[in-house]
DNA sequence: GTCTATAAGCAGATAGAC
DNA sequence: GTCTATCTGCTTATAGAC
C-alpha cells in the first residue's frame, strides 16, 4: 500500500491541484463518511480528472495519508502558537489547549471522526505517528512543568478523554463551544485534581 | 438502504446461520477493519454461501446493524444486571459501570471501534438508537439517585470520556484492566466531583 | 433452505493522446 | 501536465437448480 504523496507539490499550479482534491477528500468525508470516498468522487468533486489525481497520489490511501497529516499539523500549529501565551497556573493552560482542541475538531466534526478511525486500520508512516505522539508529547512537557506525576500517562488519558467528549459533541451537533470547553475543563481538571495529594490544590 | 434482517431467525437452525454470519462479520471487523467486510468475506468465513447470507440479511448494511443492536444490548445487559448489586456509594457504583463498560470493550476494542464508526454514518432504525439512548438513561438515573446535578448531561459525558479513553487504550493494546478501570474511574470521579460545592464529598 | 453460477455495476488504476 | 478512454478485478445481488 502506497501512502505518500507521488510528487510533493513545489511549484504553484500543482500545489493547487492537490489542496482541491484533499478539499474534495475531506468534503466528502465528513458528509457521506469513508464508503463514498472513492477516488472517482474526489477527482470530480475537486474538479480534476481522474488521471490527474492519479499523478499526485498512488492512491485512496495516500489520499488519507495526507489528510491525517495535514489535520495533524494544524492542530499541533495552533497547540504551539499557544505556548508563547502559557502561564504559570495549571489550570488556565489546560484550558486553553482544550479551548484549541474544541475549535479544531468542531469545525469540520465528521471529518475528524472519519479519519480517527482511518488511522487505526492505515499503516501510516512513521511520520505521521510521530506527529500524533508529538501532541501528547507536548501536553506531557506542559503538565510536568506543572508539577504532575506521571506525565506522560496523563496527557494520554487528557487527549483521549477530550477527544471522546468531544466527538461525542460533535455527534450530537453540540453547537456552543464554550459549554462543551467548560465540560471538557471539568472532567480534564477533575482528573489531575482527583490524583493530587489532599489540601494540594490546583493553582 | 434495507437495515432489517430479512427473517427474525425463530427456527434453531437459522439462528446458528445468523449468529456464524455475525460472527463472521465481527471477526473480520476486528482483524481487518471495515474495507475488509465484504459480503463474500463474510459468507465464506461464515461457511455459508453468499445466497444463504442474502437469505438473511438484505445487504452488508443490515449486518452492521444488527451486529451494533446485538453488542448494545449485551452492555446493557450487563449492566442491568449490575442494578441489583447497586449499593449507596455513587463512587463504587460509577465504577462498577466502568469495570463493566471496561470489560465489555476491551473483550474486542477493534470491532467497539469500528462500529462506533459504523453508528454515525449509517441511518439506523429507531429501536437501536433507542438502545444506545437506554445506556446514558440508565447512568443518568444512577447519578440522579445519588443527587448528582444535570444527572443527563453527565451521564452523557461520562459515557463520552469514558469511551474515548477505553477506545484509546484498546488501539495502545493495553491489556491490564484493573489500571485503565482506575484511570476512568478517575477521571469520571473527578468530573463528579469537581462539579460539587467545596466540602460535599463523594461518599 | 441452501447451493452454484452468474449478471450488473462500480472501484481502482493505467495507457496514451493532446 | 492534464485529459479521455478503458481495463481489470471485485462487490453486490439475484436466478434457478437441487
Amino acid at each position: 500500500m502506497l501512502l505518500e504523496p507521488r510528487k510533493r507539490p513545489h511549484q504553484q499550479r500543482s500545489a493547487a491541484t492537490v489542496d482541491a482534491i484533499l478539499e474534495a477528500a475531506a468534503h466528502i468525508l465528513e458528509r457521506k463518511g469513508l464508503d463514498a470516498l472513492t477516488t472517482n468522487a474526489v477527482a470530480e468533486l475537486a474538479g480534476v480528472s481522474i488521471g490527474s489525481l492519479y499523478q499526485y497520489f498512488p492512491g485512496k490511501a495516500a489520499i488519507l495519508a495526507e489528510l491525517i497529516r495535514r489535520e495533524r499539523l494544524i492542530l499541533l500549529a495552533g497547540i504551539e502558537r499557544m505556548a508563547h501565551a502559557s502561564g504559570d497556573s495549571l489550570k488556565d493552560d489546560v484550558c486553553l489547549l482544550i479551548r484549541i482542541a474544541v475549535a479544531h475538531q468542531l469545525l469540520r466534526p465528521g471529518l475528524g471522526r472519519a479519519l480517527e478511525y482511518v488511522e487505526t486500520t492505515l499503516p501510516l508512516g512513521p511520520e505521521t505517528a510521530k506527529l500524533s505522539n508529538e501532541i501528547v508529547q507536548y501536553v506531557a512537557a506542559l503538565l510536568e512543568r506543572h508539577g504532575v506525576s506521571e506525565a506522560t500517562e496523563a496527557a494520554r488519558d487528557l487527549v483521549a478523554l477530550a477527544k471522546g467528549m468531544i466527538d461525542a459533541a460533535g455527534i450530537a451537533g453540540e453547537s456552543d463551544q464554550r459549554l462543551l470547553v467548560g465540560r471538557v475543563c471539568r472532567a480534564a481538571l477533575g482528573y489531575l485534581e482527583y490524583s493530587m495529594p489532599n489540601g494540594n490544590e490546583l493553582t
